[in-house]
DNA sequence: ATTGAAGTACACG
DNA sequence: CTAACGCGTGTACTTCAAT
């Protein structure tokens, strides 16, 4: 098997850069994409940000009430999801158009892995060297195409496995591409913080600090410990960790994206023990679940509703039904009945709800 | 012994 | 008082029960 070429589209700062292109007056200025912050006030998290909100200290995630302290005379802006898929979809059938009879796979709006292994181009080339500086002139000619059909900015990394692509496309970050090619992979790996290996958060992180009996662990001192010892403190995800740390991922770029579950979940303004007004919020998730259920025509097997109390705790019930159904009567009676057992047996204020299904196995082709 | 169900934990954009 | 902490989706774990 010849080793793979596997190239990662990420967007610059993909929402906010949106909004600067349809409003030019916006740029240069902090550009803040998320919850309405409601002068401090607001419940809700940054989606996205541009730069200049970057040197606030503003980033992806934050609490929208903190963005908010940092600088309030940003310019804050909801998020407008359906211009953003549009601009996704554009995007992703230039890039499909780019490298033609390469898999595809768009892991979220922004970006998207390319496997550009057997481009004819690629193909044609006679040695290794030639196929990796290939790469990254085809990386910098589809910015350039991406640029001048959607005036937005990109990044784009490569090596030979989705990992590798994906870290050296944060390297390059923004407006930028780099290539990890394999000989240098494992190499270009050994002095990054060992949360940047995609799959370890933060309590992986201090699992591993632990072990160690170190912190700030570099890629470099994980590779120290044996599977075995990986396996013992993380599970299944200890071996892939193993792997990882060598530089190996043999994840495959795949195109299918079936949809596994379909949520809808909603956080009050205030934490609320008003029966209609949960009810109501409630029965409006549950329409919006199952009208996408039948626009993607699905059937559904289980039923989870999810319930967050005031202090933050987060707790799930659900029901799997004995036959898989369609019927949206029936998720309605069925997660109200899951909903009501919530509210009797904890009194505390509500603080969201939410409803998912998981969509049923067979239903799918 | 295996499978399924329920509930939780963690990760990522 | 002492943080603040959305939404949607995915994987994997533990525990318990039924086949």
């Amino acid at each position: 098997m010849q080793e793979r070429i596997i190239l990662l589209l990420d967007m610059d700062y993909f929402f906010a850069q949106i909004e600067e292109r349809e409003n030019p007056r916006f740029q240069g200025k902090p550009v803040v994409v998320g919850a309405d912050p409601k002068h401090g006030q607001g419940r809700g998290v940054v989606s996205t940000c541009n730069y200049e909100a970057r040197k606030y200290g503003i980033h992806s995630a934050l609490p929208i009430s903190q963005a908010y302290k940092l600088c309030p005379e940003a310019i804050f802006l909801p998020v407008q999801g359906e211009l953003y898929g549009k601009v996704s979809e554009k995007i992703m059938e230039g890039v499909r158009a780019f490298f033609p009879g390469c898999p595809v796979e768009l892991v979220s709006l922004d970006e998207g892995y390319v496997d550009i292994s057997n481009h004819s181009m690629i193909v044609d080339m006679r040695d290794n060297q030639g196929k990796w500086n290939l790469a990254k002139v085809l990386a910098e000619k589809l910015k350039e195409e991406v640029l001048k059909q959607q005036k937005l900015t990109c990044t784009i990394g490569i090596g030979p496995n989705k990992m590798v692509a994906k870290i050296a496309c944060e390297k390059a970050k923004p407006n930028g591409v780099m290539v990890a090619k394999s000989n240098d992979a494992a190499r270009f790996l050994l002095p990054l913080n060992i949360q940047e290996i995609p799959g370890v958060g933060l309590k992986t992180a201090v699992l591993l600090e632990r072990f160690f009996k170190k912190k700030e662990l570099k890629v470099q001192d994980v590779k120290k410990a044996s599977k075995e010892a990986l396996q013992e403190l993380l599970g299944v995800f200890g071996i892939t960790l193993y792997q990882r740390v060598r530089g190996v991922d043999k994840t495959p770029v795949c195109v299918e994206e079936k949809i596994k579950s379909i949520g809808k979940e909603h956080t009050f303004e205030k934490d609320t023990r008003h029966g209609e007004e949960i009810l109501l919020v409630f029965r409006n998730l549950l329409s919006d679940v199952a009208k996408e259920l039948q626009e993607q025509e699905l059937s559904f097997k289980t039923i989870t509703v999810v319930c967050r109390f005031q202090g933050f705790q987060t707790y799930t019930k659900s029901k799997t039904l004995k036959e898989s159904s369609k019927d949206g009567k029936l998720l309605e009676k069925e997660s109200i009945r899951l909903l009501l057992k919530f509210l009797t047996e904890n009194l505390k204020p509500l603080r969201l709800v939410g409803v998912r299904i998981k969509i049923a196995k067979e239903a799918q082709g």
